[in-house]
DNA sequence: ATGAAAGCGCTAACAG
DNA sequence: CTGTTAGCGCTTTCAT
């Protein structure tokens, strides 16, 4: 009948981390742990008093909860990831200022991933996401991946979709038709007496089919040079650049110098192409009237001023942070799918 | 003797979340928990045969580790948060590109916040971002907040400050003297036989100071307007933009149409006052000269190609993660400040 | 309004 | 090379 009850204890306590954590609190409270927490998350829950002891102790302590801890117990993460090709590109910028500003409201916090435009990274990149157990994941444009998708899928974690908009969306989807706005830029250079369009796009498939919806709507128009089969094009690297817009500009003038009209798959090509314009003494837009893509804050400041094709990135920003945390509220999402659309903003330049 | 030892179990098993855990890896391995865990952090200790046996399984169930989990039991969350004032600043950007990048080689994730350029968000941000454990924090810039460096100090989380250098840094620091860049901007135009400089800058603390460096720079070259006391100056708001360059222009030939060259504290509001110069028919560099801040991309590809700063972001990005991987692998860090310096871009503008 | 007990899914510490 | 045990710091569930 030997017994050593107290020998019972751990070997040796785990390395302890030092921090002040919500078991201190409620001590320091003289209440248990779970009124602490209550008092932190549901200070309705909690008498006064006992609110007023624990935010003291908080107070003076300097304690910061643990959201590891918490969202490991609670299967709530408040965490949002998003992932953008690149950041260099503007008209993303705008949806992911939007989207952290809506999301710090709410107390979400956002996670970064770049994609890049080539997809080799994405698989590695989602499981790293899937692995952090976010509350939601914002895509910028389709994953291309199958296999990327099948484990967002089996994930359950709500996924938005921006930037596009896809019959089989995974989730939800904010975006607008590339489709359309090709057609929408084709349609409005020819209204304003164009007859010879021509585009400079990036290589990525979303500018590539802007390009593609602009060439086929040409040819209904009937507008092409020479009554040559296809509108004339040149197709740069994404991401584009200012360079690569001058650069494209002087190939497009070499091969079809009676081009009037150039739509540009971002205003950074158009900015090129402004320039190289004037470097040559082209007179804008009288003899070539040039269209962007993606309204950018400086082109209503060009001069000549810039038309551009304008997608409101805030909003997009905004709409994906609602529909994220309306489902980790488990709040109903009426509207999964939601087209933005776009819209022309006439300046100068066309 | 009534005994109903089964009866200890809990009352109702907590919700479960459907998701595949690692003791259902363990157990369909047939091995342990701890052993899966090896296989997948530590593969080197672990038999081929048993790796075999886990890796089929995590193939076959497409289980994603719970990363909460881990970094709450491990201590270590490999998550890296970066604060940004805006994102729309381009020079951020390349950091912020580089930083991501350096880490996910590593195994690392980035967490994002906005600190706008006012410094009230700044505390509730910290504390979010305390919160969730981060490995490491990259702040660009300096912290404003007196509470926030305190708290952040307290949490003992390695910290990079970014974009400046300060003799009292919380704790590691990769930036560059802004002083340093108001006097080589003044240095570099005078030497170009410039005698009426002038600035261009934004009213955020960073700007301000390289404008007062190079303000003073002037006076010591003996350099200003009619013997004035201070070297001409248009202060916008920031973020900066290439409308509030064009107007800066404007305003600055009204008070000062002698000025002959102009140091913008951003590429934006130099592009603006390459525009506006153009627009009035004013030759640049001949009339006046123009030197920009960033080098961003765009600077060489305009028409004349602009003079910069050029600041290197992705050094000052991989450094910053660099330092912070190292500090949570527990390797000791040399040099826990670096100046990485900067450099004029001499270009057609000046 | 407050509390006790039982985990969330993982890894550190020790032991073989 | 593999396993046992005890947590990491928090919240859920059930009870008072």
């Amino acid at each position: 009948m030997n017994m050593q009850a107290d020998d019972r204890r751990p070997r040796r306590s785990r390395k302890k981390n030092g921090g002040v954590t919500l078991s201190d609190i409620a001590k320091l409270a003289g209440v248990s742990a779970i009124t602490a927490s209550r008092a932190l998350n549901t200070p309705e829950q909690v008498s006064e008093e006992t609110l007023a002891r624990i935010r003291a102790a908080v107070e003076r302590t300097g304690y910061v909860p643990n959201l590891l801890a918490g969202g490991l117990a609670s299967n709530r993460s408040r965490l949002v990831a998003a992932v953008v090709p690149s950041l260099a590109t503007p008209v993303f910028l705008e949806a992911i200022e939007a989207l952290t500003a809506t999301l710090v409201t709410y107390g979400y916090q956002l996670m970064l991933g770049q994609s890049g435009y080539n997809n080799s990274r994405e698989d590695a990149l989602i499981d790293a996401i899937i692995g952090r157990r976010p509350d939601g994941i914002v895509l910028t444009g389709i994953l291309h991946s199958e296999q990327g998708r099948k484990r967002l899928h089996a994930s359950g974690i709500p996924v938005v979709e921006t930037w596009d908009l896809t019959p089989t969306p995974i989730d939800m989807l904010v975006g607008f038709s590339h489709q359309g706005v090709g057609e929408a830029a084709a349609d409005f250079l020819s209204s304003k007496g164009r007859r010879r369009l021509a585009t400079i796009s990036g290589d990525d498939e979303r500018a590539q089919r802007r390009r593609k919806a602009f060439g086929r709507r040409v040819l209904q128009h009937g507008l092409t040079e020479e009554g040559g089969a296809e509108a004339p094009d040149v197709v740069v690297s994404t991401p584009t650049t200012v360079g690569g817009g001058r650069q494209a500009l002087a190939r497009l003038l070499d091969i079809h110098p009676d081009v009037d009209a150039v739509f540009c798959s971002s205003d950074w090509l158009a900015l090129g192409v402004l320039i190289e314009a004037q470097a040559r003494g082209l007179s804008i837009p009288a003899r070539l009237a040039v269209m962007g893509f993606g309204d950018h804050a400086f082109a209503a400041d060009l001069h000549p001023a810039l038309t551009s094709m304008r997608i409101d990135g805030t909003r997009i920003g905004q709409t994906a942070a609602r529909l994220i945390i309306a489902r980790a509220e488990g709040r109903p999402v009426a509207e999964p799918v939601c087209d933005i659309g776009f819209s022309i903003i006439e300046r100068d330049s066309a």
